[in-house]
RNA sequence: GGGGAGAUACCAAAGCGGCCAACUGGGGCAGACUGUAAAUCUGCUGGCGAAUGCCUUCGUAGGUUCGAAUCCUGCUCUCCCCA
């Protein structure tokens, strides 16, 4: 599923290719959000044709009340549903058990959830989450897991992760004696959690590295801890997964978050960030960020980024995306997310170009501090 | 010509003797957002100050009162109805 193409000299940083069904996937690579079978405000034919998405999210929580899996399975999976031949991943849900804790209560059998739409009962086990995620699809699924908060204490990270094991030798099994609904291989990741708890992250990567599966990823990050416990624990636990296959930091981050953890072995990124911020008026570019509300822009007639990496870069201005986003046009929310998805891809582009050339740590420090930069 | 209603901060609009530098929207100015309950949320928005605070404001000119955006009088302007 996963080669090595290219290894950094100075850093961890890794150049591969994912093979998946749907397509092959050149790493380091970043995937857009698409939580409800969308990438929020975007057209899949933009995602293929300026943003260059290799592969894009979507949500079994989500998924699953609405529009629910008969549709789903009515519809021949999730790829044919949204008209997107391209691989899919699938989170299992287990960000929800972290972002709608009012709604849920656990148990060692799974989580019991109330419908953030309509108040209604369900449960959720590793075992029924690896059936949806069967019947939605997806190339890559997700383990279900428990995201714990931070900052949080270390009885309850210690419970967490055991649940989430447990969870995993579950999920693990059902994976193992279920096919594919769509005659579709499928690739099942596990996850590790632990907080920010040294041993528990090193135990949860043992627990998933001995899981055999195709890939691992990271969880429980960029919940609010500090930057540089994220980038202590991403460390640690990539000192135990195994070398030759895909890591997945699950939820991060801002541009800098990306080369850091690129530099530290991380293959595969997903974030809400350049589509969410993007609607909000922040805008990502090579030079740092912008907040393009500000009045500093208003007429500010050049284009959004110098590095144009998307046709909408290059061809709107900044004083036109300002008005755009100001008087609340819903183009204005469509080019600042298309801005920021194709910086997002192409910034790991260049990343893997970086390290296939060999000069990946010479260049990720001077744009790291360029892209921190507030404009 | 006669009768009526009203003028409040950038706009709209509350307030009708002290708790009013003045509710609330909008607009504006900033900030936040990391496996999306988010095209959302938060702060500020008369001047000066880090702040207790001080100064100048509710069409305008006077007056009553310990105290006025609020009560009285004149003036100016706006809107509505009838001729």
């Amino acid at each position: 599923m996963f080669v090595i193409e290219d290894c950094d000299r100075e850093s961890k940083a890794r150049a591969g290719m994912l093979f998946t069904p749907h397509g092959d996937i050149p790493t380091p690579i970043f995937m857009p959000v698409g939580t409800l079978g969308t990438v929020k405000g975007i057209l899949q034919q933009d995602l293929v044709e300026d943003i260059n998405a290799k592969i894009i999210l979507g949500n079994t929580y989500h998924l699953y009340l609405r529009p629910g899996t008969d549709i789903l399975r009515a519809a021949g999976g999730l790829h044919k549903f949204i008209s997107w031949n391209r691989p899919i991943l699938t989170d299992s849900g287990g960000y929800q058990v972290f972002s709608l804790t009012g709604n849920r209560k656990l148990t060692a059998e799974g989580a019991h959830f109330k419908s953030h739409i309509d108040g209604s009962k369900h449960l959720f086990t590793p075992e029924n989450i690896v059936d949806i995620q069967r019947i939605i699809g997806a190339d890559i699924i997700m383990a279900f897991d428990e995201c714990a908060p931070w900052p949080c204490e270390y009885d309850y990270a210690r419970k967490s992760v055991d649940l989430t094991h447990q969870w995993l030798d579950r999920a693990v099994a059902r994976f193992r004696m279920t096919d594919p609904v769509w005659d579709s291989e499928q690739f099942l990741f596990p996850i590790v959690q632990g907080g920010t708890y040294e041993d528990l992250r090193r135990e949860s990567a043992e627990k998933s590295a001995s899981s055999g599966l195709a890939g691992n990823a990271i969880g429980g990050l960029s919940v609010g801890e500090p930057a540089e416990e994220m980038y202590r624990i991403v460390e640690i636990v990539n000192e135990i997964l195994p070398w030759d296959k895909p890591r997945y930091l699950m939820g991060v981050g801002t541009p800098a978050n990306l080369l850091e953890a690129i530099d530290r072995g991380i293959d595969m990124f997903d974030c809400v960030m350049p589509t969410r911020n993007g609607r909000n008026g922040m805008l990502f570019t090579s030079e740092g960020t912008i907040n393009i509300r500000n009045r500093k822009w208003i007429d500010d007639f050049g284009s959004i980024d110098p590095e144009g990496p998307s046709i909408v870069s290059r061809t709107y201005s900044k004083a036109y995306l300002r008005h755009l986003v100001m008087a609340g046009e819903n183009l204005g929310a469509q080019i600042a997310s298309i801005h920021n998805l194709a910086f997002y891809l192409w910034l790991v582009g260049e990343a893997r170009k970086k390290i296939k050339e060999g000069n990946f740590r010479q260049w990720k420090t001077a744009l790291v501090k360029k892209v921190s930069e507030r404009l």
